[in-house]
DNA sequence: GAGTGGTCTAGACCACAAA
DNA sequence: TTGTGGTCTAGACCACTCC
């Protein structure tokens, strides 16, 4: 007995002979009445499943042609970005968050970050069993974020806070390498040639800055995974 | 005169609701037959809508109970991984591979890549504009793709070609950041201290592996961007 | 012009989880 | 038990685009 519907079944029917090789880029898939003499249900149906390929890029819709197997362009994938307190507590890890400072941030800040003033700069070290795992620069728009001003990050990392303060939010990551600065090796606990991860990302809520944090992980303490399998 | 759909309408009023703060995490949106009494439409097309933010992670669908704001946990963003000679051709630079070495992998080899034997171990270099930006290191399963055995890569980057052998396959990425060895740093022209870049990539197809790679990316010259807009 | 996909309707039955 | 969402049907009209 099968407990996956119709829809799904037409969908990884079809998937699975783009994967195989089987009909390759270009290779036009049955039109959709074809499809429903096949399987004998309505056009809703394959309409659907068909849909969803279109959707994981696998396959291009074109009217009046038909629909075709897409050509492979870009590899994306699905970047997973926890947040690090949850991380580090989900590995069996002991977190604990160090403040280094709290102050009203610079105009320079503001100019890298993106942020209207007036805004807030923390800056703190996220611990992993009392290992460094990343040092963290974040801005804060108070426009945006009134009560963060009035907010003690001595305890908490200012991360989760924001997300139960500002939840659903836009975001933009950019992922580099650089080498620290001496006062960043320092609070990481490495030498000044070894390698970063840096990962800064811009958060907006409806299109208005809310905060830019700028993270440093050393090189062999933390690295980013993502899955690419459209159609899963 | 509006050229959206109604489904668009519907999804695009209830994602502004939860986007403004109108709507909070774990809030109840309406139930599908007040949407259908709300806009004066069939079942299906609201119940089209809302699955859509579903699938966007934005809302959370319960059985008898309705349907509620999410609680956003990770941060998941969407990574372009996109080819390198197509990346650095768009950028209006002038693209070159050489090849460093074209040989049979070692047992060591196929270990860290998770590829069965037999496999073909190239090394290269990806240059922008006479500028080393990556270094490359490549196992191709010679099971999956027998041809790669006989193809000539001093010309030509094993990535595109590959891509128009075996299209459409399923990866895993892992990103961090590392030291070059010395060999790397002088393939790449820069220092030991230096930080790099480290994307490793598997990729199978119809669960078959096909290829690992690992690419070195001197800091200053790349970095991967990712968009989080979940509903775009 | 002809035929594709895009959207929508007005029903229906079912599985499941909350009350 | 009850009501929600999950799936599906059998139509319909339309817009677009390839021939």
């Amino acid at each position: 007995m099968s407990k996956t519907t119709l829809e799904q079944r037409i969908r990884s029917d079809i998937e699975a002979r783009i994967r195989s090789g089987a009909l390759r880029p270009g290779d036009r898939i049955p039109f959709e009445h074809e499809l429903v003499a096949a399987y004998g249900c309505a056009r809703a149906t394959v309409s659907k499943a068909v849909e969803a390929l279109a959707k994981a890029g696998l396959v291009e819709r074109r009217r009046k042609a038909g629909t075709f197997v897409a050509h492979p362009h870009v590899q994306s994938a699905v970047l997973a970005v926890p947040d690090l307190e949850k991380l580090i507590a989900a590995r069996g890890e002991a977190y604990r968050w160090t403040l280094i400072e709290q102050c009203r941030a610079s105009a320079s800040d503001l100019e890298t970050g993106d942020i209207p003033s007036p805004a807030l700069r923390i800056d703190g070290v996220h611990h992993a069993d009392g290992v460094p795992l990343a040092l963290e620069m974040r801005l804060i728009s108070l426009s945006a974020v009134p009560l963060a001003a009035s907010q003690p990050f001595g305890e908490r990392s200012p991360g989760a806070w924001l997300l139960e303060q500002v939840p659903w939010t836009e975001a933009r990551h950019e992922i580099g390498a650089a080498n620290p600065t001496p006062e960043e090796a320092a609070a990481l606990d490495m030498p000044t040639s070894g390698a970063c991860l840096e990962v800064r990302r811009w958060t907006w809520q409806s299109g208005a800055p809310v905060t830019y944090v700028r993270q440093l992980f050393p090189g062999g303490r933390y690295h980013l995974m993502a899955e690419f399998t459209p159609g899963a």
